[in-house]
DNA sequence: CACCACTCCTGCCCGC
DNA sequence: TGCGGGCAGGAGTGGT
């Protein structure tokens, strides 16, 4: 379940290995992903350097001369660099070969996605309408304020929602609402100035600390899938539903919004 | 618009 | 030990 903090954990990883190199070979093994990975890739892809790897939102945006392979990890994809070539495993659905270099992409659940994109990648459709990265500047008090105001929709959906803010998926939605101590239920546009600072705050707290946990990690990541930094960060709340809360004691709650499971801290979350 | 439910898929966990 | 069933979740899509 890569969220941002993984998906810019490997992008710090495989960016220094394959920016610069050329593309020689694409082998294309199942693609039956979110969509039809494109039967051309291969020969669109044969003889372009990759110029640097970006990351908007949870895309992975390969800028290579004349295009951008775009790529998502969605639930369960991850992404390792190999030095020479390995027997692939079941789920192993495609290479991309620098040389003896290899950019080997798994993904069990196959709700990645992989697009070849011409032009500028903000152009793109699915990357046009996302909404404002956590880490930046941009995203603070004041603006969550101001997006806010008149959603009548609940918190905890309203920070998932990638028109509005990008990478924030279910663990840390829930996470960063215990660090502002909001309650997920809570109407959107009800929440005070000040409690739309500590929210912000909150978020970019989580993200960070998940990032330095997962970079801690990131000499090994050669072999990495995005797990390894992931499930190093203990959580608060997520995943702890019965279990006493870290901060006051009292049982952590479990509750459904819009078909995802919420945790959070009633004492504490208000 | 704003909001919501549905959908894709496989690994994992539970109960029998 | 095996098997069926349920659940998890990112985010595009389509309905109200």
């Amino acid at each position: 379940m890569p969220e941002l903090p993984e998906v810019e954990i490997t992008r710090r990883s495989i960016e220094p290995r394959i920016a610069g190199r050329t593309i020689t070979c694409v082998t294309v093994r199942d693609p039956r992903l979110r969509w039809p990975v494109p039967a051309r890739l291969p020969r669109l892809l044969a003889g372009r350097t990759v110029q640097r790897v970006a990351r908007r939102a949870k895309y992975l945006l390969l800028e290579c001369d004349g295009g951008t392979l775009i790529l998502h990890l969605g639930m369960s994809g991850s992404l390792r660099i190999l030095e020479r070539q390995q027997d692939p495993g079941r789920h192993d659905h495609l290479d991309i070969a620098f040389g003896s270099r290899l950019l080997r992409l798994r993904d069990p659940r196959r709700f990645g996605s992989v697009l070849w994109h011409t032009g500028g990648p903000a152009q793109h459709r699915l990357l046009r309408g996302l909404g404002v990265e956590p880490l930046e500047e941009a995203f603070c008090g004041d603006l969550v304020y101001r997006l806010t105001r008149g959603r009548q929709t609940a918190i905890k959906p309203f920070l998932m929602n990638q028109a509005i803010v990008v990478g924030v998926g279910n663990i840390y939605a829930s996470e960063s609402l215990f660090g502002a101590r909001i309650d997920p239920r809570t109407r959107a546009g009800t929440l005070a100035r000040t409690r739309c600072e500590r929210l912000a705050a909150a978020v970019k707290g989580t993200l960070n600390r998940a990032l330095a946990a997962g970079g801690s990690t990131l000499r090994d990541f050669a072999a990495a899938d995005g797990r390894q930094g992931y499930f190093q960060l203990e959580t608060f709340v997520y995943g702890r539903a019965g279990e006493p809360c870290r901060v006051c004691g009292g049982a952590v709650r479990e509750i459904r919004q819009g078909q995802r499971s919420t945790c959070f801290c009633p004492g504490c979350q208000r």
